[in-house]
RNA sequence: GGGCCCGUGGCCUAGUAUGGAUAGGGCGGCGGCCUGCGGAGCCGCAAGUCGAGGGUUCAAAUCCCUCCGGGCCCGCCA
């Protein structure tokens, strides 16, 4: 977004909030069981437990049930090791949170039928049931003032959040809905509706503009169940009609799994004569993985991006101390909060989205290996030379015919490309091009600097022409670290 | 079965859009550099069949084909 920014785009930045799914209701279901109490720790970790935990309890619930109707043989067998795991994953809840997981199985012992519960919370509050309305939106409110919370630490500011519940409310999806009825490509089954992606795209010719072969038989996309209700992509699309009304290009940030299906949105959406679809672009990203398996909240398997930004900034402080003997307890922490959010950054940006990221604290904690410290680092040395040159680099008149070392040429030349790397990195959606460039620059300005000396060169012209050289390089890294979203120290 | 993505020294990664000279970096390993702007740094060394095989070309990590390995997707889930 910032890149865009810095290309000339207005930008908006929204964050879709999905709050009518299942998930949502679960640990909804367990926050009204626990009473709708105030989260008693970071409302976002606190809601994700509750879900973990909820989630849990309710799968053991609903598998105990079951079997209770199912004659021994397969099936049986399965449920028995279904319940297992959600055992299993309960009693590392009840070690970790004793008292949440402890609350909850009480709570929940006595409800017959959990999914059923589950399920009438999604319909009211799809409905806009008062009740329901006002116990999930009070969590999901709880959840995202966490998440604020830690994006604002990250520096990433959300413009807006969007309800994907508001969709259903005003009636953006039931208005799409009718629009959708005339189509030729609709079919009916009950009161179930579905959509011939195939056939729509190969007669608007979307295949050859969407890059897909043209043998490639499209898989048709249900718009609504039998029993009328909607799904995902129907409120998606939707969404995307807002979006579209509202700016002249959508880039719809989204992991890669969503590929097809925003395939489809698109064709339904052109079949629907929205031609401007097509200014809507999916910049996919794959996922961060763990060592032991994808994310899972559910299972209670993931690493809480707080948890990163805490463990490098406690990794950091001691850093930063031994450096600096003299700051105060205060500053050491602030400093250390950039150098960790650098650090998390550059790691997180710094890898083409097409690769997965294999998680692992080693490589996160490692300041040697990671490429934000390392810039933070040379940014702070020019800094550092500036101020002890006593001089305003802005105001002096260099001779720009003194430098004459391969550096000094290679830098200036360097410098100057910043708008080049910008632009390419901003218009293919590749934040890792600017970050790249960056590494270069301080490459050769490690380099640079220590076999030229600046504030001792040999002649006081060399020395001007050599000062300004440091501050083109500091302006340089300075715009490329507010575009990158990173922090920038006086020093460290 | 079909579609998409990834495969570059032990590990991570750039380069693939627009084919060109000894394939850049980093981590780890080894060896140097603090009487000269702060050593989160600098200098050097070892380590590569660019997944494999064909093809196009004067020239292929890059383009085409086939294959192998890994991932994702093809739900009246979200």
């Amino acid at each position: 977004m910032r890149l865009q920014r810095a290309r000339g785009h207005a930008v908006r930045a929204h964050f879709y909030v999905d709050d009518t799914g299942r998930q949502t209701a679960i640990a909804a279901f367990g926050y009204q069981l626990l009473g709708e109490p105030v989260p008693s720790e970071k409302p976002d970790h606190w809601i994700g437990k509750v879900y973990t935990v909820s989630s849990a309890i309710v799968e053991v619930l609903s598998a105990k049930e079951k079997l209770q109707s199912t004659p021994e043989g397969e099936d049986a067998a399965k449920l028995r090791s279904n319940i297992d795991e959600w055992m299993s994953v309960l009693s590392e809840q009840a070690r970790l949170s004793p008292d949440l997981t402890d609350a909850l199985s009480k709570a929940m012992a006595g409800i017959e039928t959990p999914q059923e519960s589950i399920s009438r919370l999604i319909s009211e509050y799809e409905e806009g049931r008062p009740l329901a309305k006002r116990a999930i939106r009070k969590m999901v409110d709880y959840c995202l003032s966490g998440f604020k919370e830690t994006l604002g630490r990250a520096g990433i500011h959300i413009d807006s959040f969007d309800y994907e519940s508001d969709l259903l409310w005003d009636d953006s999806v039931g208005a799409l809905l009718d629009s959708l009825e005339g189509s030729k490509y609709v079919a009916h089954d009950g009161r179930a509706m579905i959509f011939d992606v195939d056939a729509a795209a190969n007669d608007f010719g979307l295949k050859e503009i969407l890059g897909v072969q043209k043998s490639h038989v499209l898989p048709r996309l249900v718009l609504t169940r039998r029993d009328g209700t909607t799904l995902y992509v129907t409120r998606d699309l939707a969404y995307s009609l807002k979006k579209l009304d509202r700016a002249d290009r959508v880039l719809n940030v989204i992991g890669t799994p969503q590929t097809l299906a925003q395939l489809q949105l698109k064709v339904v959406l052109y079949a629907l004569g929205y031609k401007k679809v097509l200014e809507q672009i999916h910049v996919p990203y794959e996922q961060v993985e763990l060592p032991t398996g994808s994310m899972s909240g559910r299972r209670g398997h993931y690493v809480a991006f707080d948890s990163i930004l805490d463990e490098a900034k406690s990794r950091a402080k001691p850093e930063v101390a031994k450096r600096n003997p003299e700051m105060s307890a205060e500053v050491t922490s602030e400093l250390a909060e950039k150098i960790s959010v650098a650090a998390v950054r550059f790691a997180l940006v710094g890898v083409g989205a097409s690769k997965k990221i294999l998680f692992t604290w080693d490589r996160v904690l490692d300041f040697e290996a990671n490429s934000g410290p390392y810039a933070l680092y040379t940014f702070s040395r020019a800094n550092s030379i500036l101020q002890k040159s006593g001089k305003v680099a802005d105001s002096i008149e260099p001779d720009f015919g003194a430098l004459k070392l391969p550096d000094e040429h290679r830098l200036a030349v360097l410098c100057a490309r910043l708008p080049e790397n910008v632009a390419f990195a901003a218009d293919t959606f590749r934040p890792e091009v600017l970050s790249e460039y960056v590494m270069r620059l301080c490459d050769v300005f490690n380099s640079y600097y220590g076999k030229a000396p600046v504030l001792g060169a040999p002649t006081a012209e060399l020395k001007d022409a050599r000062l300004v050289l440091v501050r083109m390089v500091h302006v340089t890294l300075r715009s490329a670290f507010s575009m990158l979203g990173v922090p920038v120290p006086q020093r460290m």
